[in-house]
DNA sequence: TTTTATTGTGTAGAATGTACGTATTACCGA
DNA sequence: TCGGTAATACGTACATTCTACACAATAAAA
C-alpha cells in the first residue's frame, strides 16, 4: 500500500478481500558478516517499533499469502519461509487491549477513522513465520504508512508493540531449533562459499562459538558441504578454498535425523 | 454438544460466540501397551472417519480454547497438549472444495439446513494441536452429532474427511521430533513405572527398537529417570524396579539443549 | 624480506555409543 | 521340591565420535 486511494480502499473494502480475525506476522532475520537482525518498522504516530506483517486473502492459500507479504515488504521472493507458531493468548490477542487508538493514529495520516466496530478493530489472532535474508540484498519497500524502518540487531530489540516481543522470541528459538534440520544455509551463502563464512553464519545464528577445524570435520563427515578445487582472493591473507552444499547428502541426513549437534 | 437445543443455538447463533474463518482440530494421541493410536470420530451420515475439533470463542484465549475442547471430547483436564501447525493451504481450506453438503449431512440429524452462506460454510483455516493420553484412561464422549468413536493404531489411518490426513501425519512427525525436547513420559506413565514400560514407550511413540540396556543406561546417566527401591509383582517372572523422572535434571537437562539422542 | 592476519590441516585422549552375554527372579507344573 | 520358562538386571569390550589443541601455509603490505 504506497497510495492514499490502496490505503482507503483498504480500510473500507479490506474486510471483503481478507479474511477477519487473522493476521501473518513476519520475522525477517537478516544476516550478514557475524550479525544477525531483523527487520523493524515504525507505523506513522507510533513511538514503538513492530514486525512487518499482513492479511490472508479470501481467495488465498496461507503459504501464499506468506510470501506475498514478505515480498511486498522486501522485493524478495521464493525465500526461506517457515510458519513458527499462532499468537492468540495475549492480552492484545483477546482485545482486552484495545488497539483502536493505535490504530487510529496510524490511519490519521490518510485522514480517516477507525471505529470501535471497524474490521481492523477487532480480535485479531496472529499467525508467526520467519525467513531468513541476506539484509545487503533487501530493498526494503516502506509503506505509506510505515514512518521508518530498521534493522535491528537480535540482542538489542527494543520493546515493541502489541505482543510481538513474545514473537520475536519464538521465531528466534524456533529458528535455532530448526538450523539443525534444515539446510538454512542455501538462503544466505552464494553456491559456492568459503569455510569461514559458513562458519560464521552458524556462530551468529545459534549465537556461539565452535571450533573450526571440528566444525569443518564435522560438515564434511555427514557430507553436508563439498570441498572444490577453487580458492577465492581475499585480501592480505591466505586464500580460502571454496565449498559448495552437497543437496543429494543434506537430503539424506535430515531423513535419517542426523542431527547436526554442533 | 450432547442436546438437539444445543446444537440448534450453535447453529444459529455460534458466529455470536465464536471466531469465524478458524477452527480448531486434535490429534489425541492414545498409547497404550506398545499401542500408538490416534482419536477419531464419525459425524452423522458421513462415510470417513476425522478428527474431533472445535471453535474458538470470541472471548477465550487460544490456548484455553484448545484445553476446553479437549476437555469435552475426553473428559481429560490438564494435559499435555501442543499446538503445531496451521493448515490453510489444501483445497478444503480455501473452501474449492465445498464442505457445505458434508455440513448439511451432518446437521439433517437435528432437522436444520447450512446455507451456502451460512457461518460453517465459510472458508476456515485450522489450528493443530495433538495431545498425549493414556487411552483407557478416556471415557470419550460423543457428541449428538457423532455416530461412533475409535482408537485407530496409527499405522492405519483410513482415508480421513477433509485434509485430516495431512494434519496427522504433520502431528505425528512434530510429535517423534518433540519427544526429544519434551518430557513426554510424564503424562502417559504413573508417577511410578518399570523400565521395560518406559522403554515400550518410547519404542512405540518413535516406532523403532533401542537395546534395553542401553536405554536404561541413557536415561540414567542423563539422570531423566531415578531408581527406586521399590518392585512391582508382574505375573510369573523377575519383580522389576520401579523408577521415577527426575524433574529437575528433566528440565536442567533440556535447557543445557541435552538431546536424547536415542 | 619481514610482519601480520588469516586460512589450512592432523593427532591424541576423553567421552559416548554399540553390541552383546550371563546371572537373577518368580511362578508354574511335574 | 525341583527343573523349566520367560521375564528382568546389569556389566564389559570394542568402535565411534567428540574435544581440545598447535603449527604450517599464504597473500599482501611495510
Amino acid at each position: 500500500m504506497n497510495t492514499r486511494q490502496e490505503v482507503l480502499d483498504f480500510v473500507h473494502h479490506g474486510h471483503e478481500r481478507y479474511l477477519p480475525h487473522l493476521s501473518i506476522d513476519c520475522v525477517i532475520f537478516g544476516y550478514h558478516a557475524h550479525q544477525l537482525k531483523i527487520l523493524l518498522i515504525r507505523h506513522h504516530g507510533h513511538d514503538n517499533w513492530s514486525l512487518p506483517g499482513g492479511y490472508i486473502a479470501r481467495d488465498e492459500a496461507l503459504t501464499e499469502a506468506a510470501h506475498r507479504i514478505l515480498a511486498e515488504k522486501t522485493q524478495l521472493s521464493n525465500l526461506f519461509l517457515q510458519q513458527f507458531y499462532v499468537f492468540g493468548d495475549s492480552a492484545t490477542r483477546m482485545n482486552k487491549i484495545k488497539t483502536q487508538e493505535t490504530h487510529n493514529t496510524t490511519y490519521s495520516k490518510v485522514g480517516v477513522a477507525i471505529g470501535e466496530n471497524h474490521w481492523l478493530s477487532e480480535r485479531t489472532l496472529s499467525i508467526g513465520y520467519y525467513a531468513l535474508v541476506d539484509y545487503l540484498n533487501v530493498v526494503v519497500n516502506p509503506e505509506l504508512l510505515v514512518d521508518e524502518y530498521c534493522w535491528q540487531e537480535v540482542s538489542e530489540i527494543p520493546t515493541l508493540d502489541y505482543d510481538h516481543n513474545e514473537i520475536v522470541q519464538k521465531a528466534l528459538m524456533t529458528l535455532r531449533a530448526q538450523i539443525y534440520q534444515q539446510p538454512i544455509g542455501y538462503n544466505l551463502l552464494a553456491d559456492k562459499f568459503t569455510l569461514p563464512e559458513i562458519h560464521a553464519l552458524y556462530e551468529t545464528i545459534l549465537g556461539r562459538q565452535f571450533d573450526r577445524r571440528n566444525f569443518r570435520k564435522k560438515l564434511l563427515t555427514l557430507g553436508l558441504i563439498r570441498q572444490l578445487d577453487e580458492q577465492r582472493k581475499i585480501g592480505p591473507h591466505r586464500s580460502p578454498y571454496l565449498y559448495e552444499f552437497d543437496r543429494e547428502n543434506y537430503q539424506k541426513a535430515l531423513e535419517d535425523g542426523a542431527v547436526l549437534a554442533l
